[in-house]
DNA sequence: TATAGGCATACGAACATTATCTA
DNA sequence: TAGATAATGTTCGTATGCCT
């Protein structure tokens, strides 16, 4: 056997059994010859541990050890017996336990052994058993994904492979380049045939350069392959990807679709999806509603589930699909084809050539989506400690369980349980808690904002006043914290004495991150910024998950005292900054959660910086007041129904003329593209005093409206369908235009966008919408009345303008109907 | 098996009130 | 003028998508 070091980056990793034992594999790049390797480890078997009850004598505890290591049962699958049984000594809510881990053969035996030992009656709980085995390796042996990793290793002849017998990870070296890996991108064009959906083009476009489709019909297209059949397509395509040989499979939504028909198809003709260099085959498995297609070594990333769960918040196209997307992110120019369009070219085999166009359009764009996030998905699946297959499938609350039973191996502690479905349920009982506080803005138009905000305001609380289910009203510091450390609004206080696991942790990423910005400072490479940008990102939306992962019913952290307790000194933070800034004589305009909008008579930046050192002197822990900027203008609304300003809808205008909106319908996607446009216009127009050109403009769009000289689809509503048909209580226009278009045999999902428009026939408006690809006509009565006065009627009175709205036997009737 | 709550707004549904019509 | 019916007004709940 020769030992050697093979030193790469990790970027999958699963697990096979052979011979009841399980062999973890890893697969590695070598960054200087680019060759992949699968190492082999048999070093590592599955584990949980069980928690004995405090009050057992040594003596009890050795006979409990002793029972749980004799365990055995028989069935016919065989025998359940345990491997080892070590005692430990953990922390478990900031105290010292003994607990044993109980070692087991195989993966799948962990939860078998835990139900038999329920019954025992000295054991307290069960801990860390649904930590799946590959996810506890990569954590276990400290995996640091995308960063170069050391490892010694035999050689074994017999079978060839490499195994591993010790790790080192280089914590200093940088994440690795897009570059270093072999990308490729497929997209599938399909139609429905006798209730089939068959494929019919098949692009794949890789970071080598390769462009090709595949099609079955001769269009004369540059890079068609043209083949016999469906079937050819399908094997054509694993020929292809085989041989060009990527680390990684890039779809834009591949899980819920293209792969879904792929194993349809392929299943149909009999063919395995074997597109790994390495020989293995695509898995197809769905747990619940979430489908996901997986194979070892050819880790597939779906670009659609990272943006829908991680970027969702920060998109602003109307639609997550991938046209948008790509001009959103990219800029680049949309081709749009319908699947009309697609399906019309396919009967009449015309315009064949702009399908097969379009279909390599869409890998390439997909391509370059990938490229684009990478820097994010690997500094996050570093941070998290997930391969970047996962990594790109998770939610806010599974990064955040995942980082935090990362850190909890590090400490030495072990994580509280996921909460039983009805634990669940008994927390979701418990209602909302009180949560952030919003300044009731005066309606006007205000000159020289400057805006104030907290920097990480929930984090910074959660590290500050130390708040942890662990820390809560502790004996240890009864009388000093009540004192000290009490929660504004509650009996709470926190303990002043023990760290608590969550802050420590915050405290960490805080650390990090503001690490991370002082090197961003000093940095003058490009592709090395964008790196640190993506890591100090990825610290940034980890932390500010956090507050909302201690109050999620789901979590492993859950404690509804500990969120009530964030959002209460949240509150008591920002009260206290409003109320010094009116002693200091300022006007307070505005402020939500953590921001405060003060209006001065004129710029002053020795003001300024005069309240923001007095607020920052007073502020304990790591509490920091930041001055984010100045504003030369900025508008509040009236609300519709009730008094006061609109709370969360606002436009500034910053010192070069650039307007920001928030909350209006202006950056609202449920609402026409004509009512968005008319509002923003009117709203630039306004803010720089040109008050009659913004009421010509509107009388213009509503002229034109009663002409019927606005195209279609500039009237255009989306809206979400959230769920499906059948549970909808309430028929709204875009339920309605669905529950049409299904009698006209289209089918829905629940999470589908709808595009609808106003027609002119029908009673109400639900009666009239009808979806835009079924609408020829408009009611410019409704869009009229319903888009556009209504976005642009307050934004007048905001600046005075008051004439606007007069109510003319209650039918709507104002200035712009002369 | 959406990290949290706060907020504005639209529209439908149900009901209350008023206007209009009829006998 | 009582009673029926349509039109209009009011209130409430559902639904969506934003803000921090």
């Amino acid at each position: 056997m020769n030992s050697d070091e093979i030193s790469g980056i990790v970027f999958d990793c699963d697990y096979i059994v052979e011979g009841n034992k399980p062999l973890v594999r890893v697969f590695v790049k070598d960054a200087k010859t680019k060759q992949n390797i699968v190492l082999h480890d048999s070093s590592f078997c599955p584990y949980f541990y069980v928690v004995p009850y405090l009050y057992l004598t040594d003596e009890q505890a050795f006979l409990l050890k002793k029972k749980i290591e004799l365990f055995e049962h028989d069935d016919i699958s065989g025998t359940l017996k345990v491997k080892s049984v070590k005692e430990e000594e953990k922390t478990m809510g900031l105290q010292k336990r003994r607990v044993f881990r109980v070692e087991c053969f195989i993966p799948k035996e962990v939860p078998l052994l835990k139900a038999h030992l329920e019954k025992e009656e000295e054991i307290e709980g069960f801990r860390e058993y649904d930590i799946l085995f590959y996810k506890r390796y990569l954590i276990d042996r400290n995996i640091e994904l995308f960063r170069q990793m050391h490892f010694k290793v035999h050689h074994e002849k017999k079978t060839g492979r490499f195994f591993v017998d010790s790790i080192k990870a280089d914590k200093n070296s940088p994440l690795v380049d897009f570059s270093l890996f072999r990308w490729l991108a497929f997209d599938l064009e399909t139609i429905e045939e006798s209730g089939k959906t068959k494929i019919i083009f098949a692009s794949i476009v890789d970071s080598s350069g390769c462009k090709t489709v595949i099609t079955c019909y001769r269009n004369g297209y540059e890079h068609a392959v043209v083949v016999e059949d469906e079937k050819s397509i399908i094997e054509k395509m694993g020929e292809i990807i085989k041989k060009q040989n990527p680390d990684f499979i890039l779809t834009y939504n591949g899980d819920n679709f293209d792969f879904n028909v792929l194993e349809d198809r392929a299943k149909t003709f009999g063919i395995k999806l074997q597109w790994s260099s390495i020989g293995e085959n695509f898995t197809y498995f769905s747990k619940g509603a979430r489908k996901k297609a997986q194979c070892f070594g050819l880790v597939h990333i779906d670009i659609y589930k990272f943006v829908f769960s991680i970027m969702r918040g920060t998109i602003k196209s109307e639609t997550l699909k991938l046209n948008n997307i790509a001009k959103e992110l990219l800029g680049d120019e949309k081709k749009d084809v319908s699947y009309s369009d697609i399906s019309h070219a396919w009967r009449t085999k015309t315009n064949l050539s702009k399908i097969a166009d379009y279909c390599v359009h869409d890998s390439v764009l997909t391509l370059k989506l990938g490229e684009h996030i990478f820097a994010n998905l690997s500094s996050l699946s570093n941070l998290v400690c997930q391969l970047p297959f996962d990594t790109c499938r998770a939610s806010y609350g599974t990064l955040v369980e995942a980082f935090a039973i990362r850190k909890a191996h590090e400490k030495n502690i072990i994580v509280p349980n996921k909460p039983s479905n009805e634990e669940m349920v008994k927390r979701k009982q418990k209602g909302m808690f009180k949560g952030a506080f919003v300044y009731s803005p005066k309606v006007g138009l205000k000159k020289n904002i400057a805006l104030f905000d907290f920097r990480s305001l929930y984090p910074s609380i959660i590290i500050t006043h130390n708040i942890d289910i662990d820390t809560i009203n502790c004996k240890c510091c009864l009388k000093t914290a009540k004192k000290k450390n009490k929660v504004p609004d509650y009996d709470f206080y926190f303990c002043q004495k023990q760290k608590g696991f969550i802050p420590s942790i915050l405290e960490e990423i805080i650390f990090l991150r503001v690490k991370i910005k002082k090197i961003i400072k000093e940095t003058r490479d490009t592709k090395m910024l964008k790196k640190l940008d993506a890591q100090q990102y990825a610290l940034k939306i980890v932390a500010n998950a956090f507050y909302g992962y201690m109050g999620f019913a789901g979590s492993r952290f859950y404690d509804y005292r500990a969120a009530v307790s964030t959002t209460s000194f949240g509150r008591h933070y920002i009260h206290k900054v409003i109320e010094e800034a009116k002693e200091e004589g300022f006007r307070v305009v505005y402020g939500d959660t953590d921001s405060v909008f003060l209006s001065l008579p004129k710029k002053n930046m020795k003001k300024i910086n005069k309240f923001l050192d007095h607020i920052n002197n007073s502020l304990p822990g790591i509490m920091d007041l930041e001055y984010e900027g100045f504003f030369t203008k900025g508008l509040f609304a009236q609300k519709k129904h009730g008094e006061g300003g609109a709370k969360k809808r606002y436009a500034l205008v910053d010192e070069n003329g650039n307007i920001i909106i928030k909350g209006f319908e202006k950056v609202r996607r449920d609402w026409s593209v004509l009512a968005r446009q008319t509002q923003e216009k009117v709203l630039e127009l306004l803010l720089s005093d040109k008050t009659e050109e913004a009421k010509n403009y509107v009388r213009d769009v509503i002229d034109k409206l009663k002409t019927k000289k606005v195209p279609i689809e500039e009237l255009v509503i989306n809206t979400n369908l959230k769920k499906s048909i059948s549970s909808y209580e309430q028929m709204a226009p875009h339920v309605m235009a669905v529950k049409k278009a299904i009698a006209r045999g289209m089918k829905f999902k629940g999470g589908q966008n709808i595009a609808y428009v106003v027609t002119a026939k029908g009673k109400s408006i639900s009666d009239k919408a009808q979806l835009a690809e079924f609408a020829n006509d408009y009611d410019s009565q409704y869009y009229i009345n319903n888009q556009i006065i209504p976005v642009v009627s307050r934004i007048f009175e905001a600046v005075g303008v008051q004439e606007l709205s007069l109510t003319d036997n209650s039918k709507q009737k104002n200035i712009f109907e002369y």
